[in-house]
DNA sequence: CGTGCAACTGTTAGCGCTAACAATTTCGAG
DNA sequence: CTCGAAATTGTTAGCGCTAACAGTTGCACG
């Protein structure tokens, strides 16, 4: 049975090109255009992409039955055949963030360039949701993957090392990674952010940040700034958690407590910008003026940052220096002249502005 | 050369999990979990697919097979076998502005529910490169795909007759669908806009947007705004434009140009937030108060809007359930109850804050 | 002129899965 | 029991492309 019915014209295929009765359901194969162009699939599959290795004139009648025909090569075939579908997969805890966004956008633009494609998928900084993810981007036959983050689920470690693919971790550094890690160390970010108080004179610290059960980023953040605490003779900074996502909703909530249950914090170090947002809003309904009673010294200079008043003095991070970079090593393991896994501390900046 | 280089541990790999010798470079395909639950592959295949259609014990064999072999179904092969990819790609001019990324998720979220992914491409406001994507797309053989827009190019429209697959428009409305229609009116968003400023007997309008050469979404915004300035007996609005993409750099100068030749405005529109807190930054450069000397409102609502100070009065578009909705009359269209190509008006608001 | 080699083109055999149909088994009703 | 339908499983033939190899042609060279 053929599944290409015709059905459509009433004299078999008339016009030339681009006329109404020339649109079929399905659209044209490689076959139609060798038989078009009178040679056989294998040259029209050359033609197309190793012109060189075709004779002009065929190559000629190759293009010309392409363009009639408005033939496009079924790059799922070509997957199937060649066994790389060119397709690359990155994993985001959210979009709804500019610096993600920025991420992906640096990661799509190198990739695209390449001719890869990416797809994408936001765990909401779930660890579950990105095995699933991970799962579902493996079944693709992804030729690579971007992980954020270095915590990960024993589920995708397994699932990783039995497929066997490149990786890149971003946003984070460690000593295990899986495959190659582009990032900056969260730790120092905390270090940074407690020097940076320390050097003001602020002697009571506070942090909020999502629970550091498994020690993911936000963790490593406040492991740091404890560190500085420590070598600067202050106390322990005081915390508050926030438990789903790091949206400043919650966060609003968890610092009025903080500010209510220590009256006498002078820093808060914010585990994102959407939460120094939340921070800032809570400092004001307790009449605390930012930052001359309170510092608060934000993370991601996300667009917001500079924009809010007091506008948020923060940690800035190369999102989409990250993404380019991470697209980067990827490219080179795959059309890869031999490039192992990479490790690439791209740094950060503390970008002054009012509230600390 | 393996990509998994030990180089860390001095003692290889500790392994209680799927020991390193468990780890096999090519990934488990159907034939080999049929030989190891001893039936055919076709059992497997509906065995993973339409459980109910197996035999209860044959279907622990598989699972059971599947599960020691890690077993992952490549789904690009099946997209091959069943000529549905169960990928659907959608267009947005940016990633990096929160209310399409609210657009992305609910788009995501819904299609991911029903076992589909998405591929995402953005287009930088530009119509060209809307069409390589769209190119990419179909060569990928999406089952669908979602365009912000009712604007495109020939060639997309052509390239999307020839291939005949469902679409949906979204972020706007129109009388000539492709496909479906999932948005609001932006002139009516645009007249509202007007009408907002009419009532508060602002009497110099201006516009900011981008160059409504073929008329896009700003330009209708644009003449929404004229209508009604006729219709209140207001003077035509004199415009500013950004070349390129909206961005808020671009708008700054516009606006300050803008504010020295007509030094008379009373009220300006904006076509995004971006170039509203670029107005804003231009308002108080020529220390125009906000809003008494100048209204300002934005368009968009993004997240920015809500912390600038002034804060941004802004039009409010249901991004988020732009996608969802979007994504659920392309899911009805596949797997199909026959629905055919649907036209939804989701509206918008005005946010009143304090720029207007 | 044969020979050898480069340049070009064609043939064959899948990639890993599933639609469609065929074959077999099971089982209840008669 | 017997028969037919339902339930379960298997067989065959691709989906549209490309790797690998096998021709075929043209042409320089001795």
């Amino acid at each position: 049975m053929s599944r290409r019915t015709a059905a459509l014209g009433t004299s078999g295929e008339p016009a030339p090109l681009g006329s109404a009765d020339d649109v079929r359901s399905t659209p044209a194969r490689l076959v139609e255009v060798a038989r078009l162009a009178g040679v056989s699939t294998m040259t029209v599959s050359r033609a197309l992409r190793r012109p060189e290795q075709v004779a002009p004139l065929t190559l000629q009648a190759v293009q010309s039955a392409v363009a009639q025909l408005g033939y496009l090569p079924d790059s799922a075939a070509s997957a199937m055949a060649t066994r790389r579908s060119r397709i690359i997969a990155a994993i985001v805890p959210t979009l709804m963030n500019s610096v993600y966004a920025s991420t992906v956008h640096g990661l799509a633009s190198v990739l695209r360039g390449a001719g890869y494609e990416l797809m994408i998928g936001d765990s909401g900084y779930d660890l579950q949701t990105e095995t699933s993810l991970v799962r579902s981007f493996l079944g693709r036959r992804v030729d690579a993957l971007v992980l954020t983050g270095v915590e990960h689920d024993d589920a995708t470690r397994e699932l990783l090392a039995r497929h066997d693919l490149p990786v890149v971790e971003i946003w984070d550094l460690t000593a295990q990674p899986i495959g190659s890690v582009v990032g900056f160390s969260n730790v120092a970010a905390g270090r940074e952010a407690g020097r940076y108080f320390a050097q003001r004179g602020r002697r009571h610290w506070a942090f909020l940040g999502s629970r550091p059960g498994r020690e993911g980023r936000s963790g490593k953040r406040l492991r740091g700034l404890r560190e500085t605490a420590r070598a600067a003779g202050v106390a322990a900074p005081v915390t508050a958690f926030v438990e789903d996502g790091m949206s400043a909703s919650a966060g609003h909530a968890a610092v009025l407590a903080l500010l209510d249950a220590h009256p006498h914090t002078d820093a808060l170090f914010c585990a994102n910008d959407a939460l120094a947002t939340a921070a800032l809003r809570a400092a004001a309904d307790r009449g605390l003026a930012v930052p001359a009673a309170l510092s608060i010294l934000g993370f991601g200079d996300f667009d917001v940052a500079a924009h809010t008043s007091p506008a948020l003095t923060t940690v800035r991070i190369p999102g989409r220096e990250i993404g380019a970079s991470a697209a980067r090593v990827l490219l080179d393991q795959l059309d890869g002249n031999g490039h192992g896994p990479t490790h690439m501390d791209l740094g950060f900046e503390i970008v002054q502005r009012e509230s600390a």
